[in-house]
DNA sequence: TACCAGGTAAAAA
DNA sequence: TTTTTACATGGT
């Protein structure tokens, strides 16, 4: 039930989260894949547009009660909207049990996801972004995708309360090819980049349509558009969607965590990551999604 | 300094 | 149809 909140002025929201859920563990792991930050505490901000305002959603835990999140904003913006929001990026209607009763088959697996009981992967808000991510990350290290998409976040998105929103299709649609060139982007990607804000402005697309789609028809759809190959189109279902059943199989973290975890500790082909994973349909990619997990938070304690 | 890093579209062969 | 090329930044 939406309340609000007369210390703040703001929204207060409980959300429904499919069980188990443990929201602690889901954020340490979301964290371990960034690169490294100034603390940030147990709470997850989210910054979004909503009705043209942006809007700082703040995530944390019902003061002691383990299984009640709580969603909350300063801002006066409607319940449903922040519902939606820190749903989809929790992943709340997931349901994990299918997938700990397949992997009871195998104790040796059973063993190592057992201490990230209640994980889900955390989706971002949206999939412009995701998309857009998916794009400078093309070919370039990580580190120096990161740096290009500081710079467009600074130029072209909108500061809330010590975060960012990142930018609105229109305001990417709007830049000059020169304007992106001058974050760091190629010329290429530049275009990549215009041409898609422009389809989502104009709404000849519209990317949520990928949620309704199963992983074929999504991933041949995303590969329909400019910029995006078979790389990419994988990387979106896996990161931006978090599909159940999607493993990036050429992945190199991935090849040698499923080595790691699944074979003789040494890095696999991609054609035995395939084979190896192929008992666990439909819940390859969570376990690929444990497994990481599990390798990162070993490789980073206390984090 | 040179090379490579979680690619892609377009040109050339 | 398959192979090659240009492209931008940051780390080593």
């Amino acid at each position: 039930m939406p309340k609000r909140n007369d210390a703040t002025d703001g929204m207060v929201v409980s959300l429904d989260m499919v069980r188990p859920y443990d929201f602690a563990v889901s954020l340490r792991s979301m964290r371990s894949f960034q690169p490294a930050q100034p603390e940030q505490g147990n709470t997850l901000r989210l910054a979004a547009r909503i009705d043209e305002i942006p809007v700082l959603i703040e995530v944390s835990q019902g003061p002691g009660i383990k299984n009640k999140l709580i969603a909350s904003s300063v801002q006066n913006v409607r319940a449903s909207h922040i519902r939606r929001i820190a749903e989809w990026v929790l992943f709340a209607e997931l349901d994990l049990m299918p997938f700990y009763r397949l992997i009871t088959k195998n104790p040796k697996l059973a063993a190592v996801t057992h201490p990230l009981y209640g994980l889900k992967p955390m989706r971002p808000i949206s999939l412009f972004e995701m998309a857009v991510v998916a794009i400078t990350e093309q070919q370039i290290s990580l580190a120096a995708a990161y740096g290009i998409r500081s710079r467009l976040i600074r130029r072209f998105g909108e500061p809330i309360n010590n975060e960012w929103v990142f930018p609105e299709s229109y305001a990417l649609s709007k830049a000059t090819l020169e304007e992106l060139r001058s974050c760091g982007l190629s010329r290429q990607k530049s275009q990549y980049i215009q041409e898609l804000a422009s389809k989502i402005t104009s709404g000849t697309l519209d990317l949520d349509v990928l949620k309704t789609m199963d992983d074929d028809k999504a991933r041949e759809t995303i590969m329909g558009l400019r910029g995006f190959g078979r790389w990419s189109a994988d990387y979106i279902l896996v990161r931006g969607l978090a599909r159940p059943d999607c493993v990036p199989i050429d992945d190199l973290g991935v090849r040698s965590v499923i080595g790691e975890y699944m074979g003789n500790a040494e890095r696999l082909s991609s054609l035995e990551v395939t084979r190896i994973l192929e008992p666990f349909r439909p819940y390859r990619g969570i376990l690929a999604f444990y497994l990481l997990a599990a390798h990162r938070l070993k490789l980073t304690p206390g984090r």
